[in-house]
DNA sequence: CTGCATGTGTTGCATACGCAACATAGTTGT
DNA sequence: ACAACTATGTTGCGTATGCAACACATGCAG
């Protein structure tokens, strides 16, 4: 077993709580698959025709949106400790175009999504582990994708400015933050552009809503309703 | 057992593939509670300390944010057949804000999370079926939420519904479909208001984009690209 | 029939915001 | 020290679109 095969089970979110020791006992049991991928290498969506769940030891996973017309948008990028493939399980839609690329030279580790859904006959201790951590991550990514609608469905830009620092003051538990996005990030998130929301920034800091300094806000006062 | 609960069992989708004899077995072995509230009445998210899923047997739940200055937004409703608390299994989050309100009188069945997820010592049969269900649930939920940012990230009105209807269409498998929504819903859906929605359609129609009559449409030709 | 409610389409106006272009500061490498 | 690059702020312009107001069709109740 390659080196960073066993460092994807020390820190990887779908292992927690799974001893390195069984580590080989897993993968047999499951029946994991490790891949590597070249840039830009487009990684099937489900190999031998099973369905699978797609971890990735090393390098960034891009899922990319195919429409009818065959027009391509980007989804969302997965990093190394990330998973990829896991929502699609259930159902019957590698035709509804989604796409996993190789942003760079990358590992996966293939699970069988039903191993890890049923327990094996022979019901190994991780089997219950592994089940948890996978609702984990999909909760997970269910709450950021909500929080994520909640803010940017805000009709105007300075509501979404509010919605989101709002949130995160919440998960800091203070009025203020440093938020983990430059401003050009800032505003991809946003579905705004950069200068727009350098400009509503400045009217907020004029109209004493907030303050900041480049990634640190410190929000003062209550914004009139809407 | 309640006509009502009986009636969840035999439609409700976490019940499925469970038959209706193991319906008594199954709430004694999960410590299920059935717990009706009146219209407007707050749901506590945990009651007892320990977390629930909530099975919406009757009646309608609203699911809303409440950001730190305690403005509070609308995110989803939960009708019947529907569940709502499973995002918050994996997180120490009922502190962010999430309320939940019976919309109408509604009456609600709560699961204990973790008896769903780990296996009891007796080993039901309908544990893994549970499990299931719940993990199709939430992935479903997952992928429904990943098409809406797909689809309200676009940055033009036109592109936005170029997207929604491309999403159905590939759903319907066919260029012609008819949508679910009214075009109130449509624009509350794309994050934009109606009369620019009817605008934009009219537009495209112009165009030659597509073509449609109230709730149907027809998708006529690749849109240039943007 | 009349009146009211609901769903949809149309249009004029004002403006928030996308976009492009430029300015400034910090950082890195040679 | 200089160039090159990146991150952020600023500003002017044009327009897409939010909003409000009105028109029209359908359906339902009395």
């Amino acid at each position: 077993m390659s080196d960073m095969l066993i460092h994807a089970f020390q820190t990887h979110p779908m292992f927690n709580g799974i001893s390195l020791t069984s580590c080989q006992t897993l993968m047999n049991c499951l029946g994991c698959r490790e891949k590597s991928y070249k840039k830009d290498q487009i990684i099937p969506a489900s190999e031998n025709s099973a369905r699978q769940i797609g971890i990735v030891i090393s390098g960034c996973v891009h899922t990319i949106k195919e429409d009818i017309w065959g027009r391509c948008t980007f989804l969302t990028y997965t990093g190394d400790d990330g998973v990829f493939g896991e929502v699609l399980i259930g159902e019957n839609l590698s035709e509804r175009g989604i796409i996993f690329r190789a942003a760079e030279p990358t590992t996966v580790l293939f699970i069988p999504a039903d191993r890890i859904l049923h327990p094996c006959r022979n019901s190994c201790p991780f089997h219950h582990a592994l089940s948890r951590n996978l609702f984990d991550m999909i909760s997970r990514r269910n709450v950021a994708l909500t929080e994520k609608i909640e803010i940017t469905s805000k009709s105007s830009l300075r509501e979404k400015i509010l919605a989101y620092l709002s949130l995160e003051a919440q998960k800091a538990g203070s009025m203020k933050v440093t938020v983990p996005l430059s401003r050009s990030e800032m505003a991809d998130y946003l579905c705004t552009n950069r200068s727009a929301l350098s400009r509503e920034l400045a009217n907020m800091k004029k109209d004493g809503i907030l303050d900041y300094d480049l990634r640190t806000f410190h929000l003062l006062q209550v914004p009139e309703s809407k």
